[in-house]
DNA sequence: TAACAATAGTTGACCTCAACCAGTATCTTG
DNA sequence: CAAGATACTGGTTGAGGTCAACTATTGTTA
């Protein structure tokens, strides 16, 4: 596209319908500025976890494993195809963040777990989306909470 | 039940980190909740515009062309690369949505204009997406109102 | 003015990414 | 044993985006 930016259906829909002359009616803008701030956080996250030698779906993997869970499980949680996990945690596993241990109950399960290594980085990389991601600078905690209330409203889970 | 949807980076983050007994800390979960919100708008988006059998691309298009535009200035606006709007701009005009008219100034540029018909499947596109679309199905005017102002303080433009 | 550079649009080749699908090996369960 | 699930492999597809040329036109400048 442009050459520089990836772009995500919407964006900039801020004008109005031809022939209204009524208030900026926030439909569509609100989608358009949503795509647009999702946009810079992807792009912010991809900076983040590229700092940390992470690909994108690899860090979005480790930012999902905290007990043992099946690579299925793993796949439902991002979901994405199970086929794709096995070359995501493989990465990870080269790195030594990550272990496949059968499930002792089922030896077709491999439960993926974090090693203390996988742990470290997990944290580093949370600390690191909380200061570098725009979505929380520029906003102080009152307008995150808020923000955080309406999304949790809208998405309802 | 991995396969039917697809995904941005960092959906689903709320676990907190393993060691942290303090409070939800929503740093990544906003960011979460955030991409999963994008995802149910895209894929509604891409509903919508299946329905006026549009694909996405020529709907973001469409969405934006107000005036006449240029094809490189329209590029702009979807920041995507100039090559690209060739193949949008062509099928909206098989559709007799736009028309390309060659500026008398600078014969080079084409100027791209909705044709009534264009105006009409605007105007019915913004209708279907204030209705079908999440975001706003689910907030009421001041909630809608709180997102607006909370995304263009984010997005500061 | 003739040569040169720059710009708008277009075409087509190419790359990446992730979903999708089929097949295999291993294992569990009825 | 048959049926079904898990993990892995590998091939295909399609949507997007990047990039390099090419034409036509305009602008600059020696």
């Amino acid at each position: 596209m442009t050459r520089h930016v990836q772009r995500s259906p919407g964006a900039s829909l801020a004008a109005m319908s031809p022939g209204s002359q009524q208030r900026p009616a926030p439909v569509v803008e609100v989608v358009d500025l949503l795509f647009e701030l999702t946009d810079r956080v992807k792009a912010q996250f991809a900076v983040v976890t590229g700092a940390l030698e992470l690909q994108v779906p690899q860090a979005r993997t480790l930012l999902r494993i905290n007990g043992p869970v099946s690579m299925r499980d793993l796949a439902a949680r991002l979901r994405c195809d199970a086929s794709n996990m096995t070359g995501i945690i493989d990465g990870l596993h080269a790195r030594g963040l990550v272990e496949r241990n059968p499930l002792p109950n089922d030896r077709r399960v491999k439960q993926v777990v974090l090693t203390e290594e996988g742990k470290r980085l997990q944290t580093r990389l949370r600390q690191r989306l909380a200061v570098d991601v725009p979505v929380l600078g520029k906003l102080d905690d009152t307008q995150r909470q808020e923000l955080h209330a309406i999304l949790l409203r809208v998405v309802e889970r």
